[in-house]
DNA sequence: GTGGTCTAGACCACC
DNA sequence: GTGGTCTAGACCACG
């Protein structure tokens, strides 16, 4: 599985591995029923810790993007599109919210942040 | 001064008391060459340690926000509306582009993360 | 890791365990990639706190010589030997300008400030 | 008297004061016997504490530059100009020693460094 | 009074 | 094990 973990980033190793597969669930990249890589293989492959990939899959088992078939591995659960772009909404919100309201206490107007994303969004937005 | 802390946040005691300062400083609420309340006494009246406002105040002045006068105290630093809206939008940008990138990767296309920004600026924005 | 801290000197200690790290990284004494002590055991070492050892590191990464691994430790950043000779360059025109200045203001000539400064480097220039 | 004092500079008020005045006494620009601003005068030309002039004085009079009158004030000592070029050249060199052996531990060669050295004092030197 | 530095502990998340 | 954060003291130079 293409993955792109980076050591020296603030963001912990088990949250870049579980938001990057996260995300291709959502966007339907691994359709429902699929297998995800085996822990151990994954880790292997990453070059990280078994327990850091086992961090990741808990994190997508609890919030019910995967499920764990016991002796088998780990498979992508079935879930309509709506509720997979409901979902994206939601963590979008959540992660957003704050930077808004931030950029509001600091003197920014509603028109100039619209207007800054929306330049960010035509740019690519792309990692 | 009014800060609003909270231990139970994820983010550092120093770093949400900067960001509380720089946002009453960007926004003008503190204007420029008006002293900051002492270390000690930010402390004390925070309940916080000396060295947490110490780290707060000391990201300010590498910021450049704020300037430490020995002996005196920390002074808002003299910058122009244009200049303080130039920080307040670079702070912006840099802080919202993962997160644009992450919803982009989830599978949102741009019309909806606009509506969905522009629905969260509408109801307040408000924390 | 062998360093030469004085405890009497004006220089505070974080800032002379920087400096002689960042002389180490500069000369390519330690080479890109290897790990510095960690910071307790550098602390334990030189028999200073840990707030210390701490504190040095954190201006080294700021500086980008260094780069923290979460639960693994610090790297030397990979620099090319002509950006270290940059930053050194650039390190000692920041820190010799005073100097000179002074030295101008003070009435002695180009001629004789540079004579000076050749017989100090001649003589060793060692510490 | 014409001095350039700065409130957030890392050097403290007094050192900047005993420095400036004793540029002007080594280069000639205040002849020997005349007499310095008194202390009172000069501290509230310069907006600064009394005492804060007062130290600065009496690090001069330790370095025998200037000798205190009582009931009189300050007056610049009688030196040769061999040996105001001499102080000049001591004060040089203490304060350029540690610089040159950073630079030398940091990898750069004489050969730089001289270089270096005379590009800044062909650019002027002045602050 | 102020900021700057330092110590000797502690708890946490991460790997 | 690692670094990141925080506390509660302390001493110093400066104004």
């Amino acid at each position: 599985m293409l993955l792109n973990l980076s050591d020296i980033s603030l963001e912990p190793l088990h949250a870049q591995i579980s938001q990057q597969i996260r995300a291709k669930i959502l966007a339907g990249d691994i359709s429902e029923g699929h297998a995800l890589p085996s822990i151990r293989g994954l880790a292997k492959e990453q070059r990280v810790s078994v327990i850091t990939v086992q961090r990741a899959y808990e994190d997508l088992d609890r919030e019910g993007l995967i499920v764990s078939k016991r002796g088998k591995g780990f498979y992508v659960s079935s879930l309509t599109d709506k509720k997979k772009r409901q979902i994206a909404l939601d963590r979008l919100r959540e992660k957003i919210h704050p930077v808004l309201s931030d950029a509001i206490a600091t003197g920014l107007d509603s028109q100039e942040i619209r207007l800054l994303i929306s330049k960010l969004l035509k740019s690519g937005g792309g990692k």
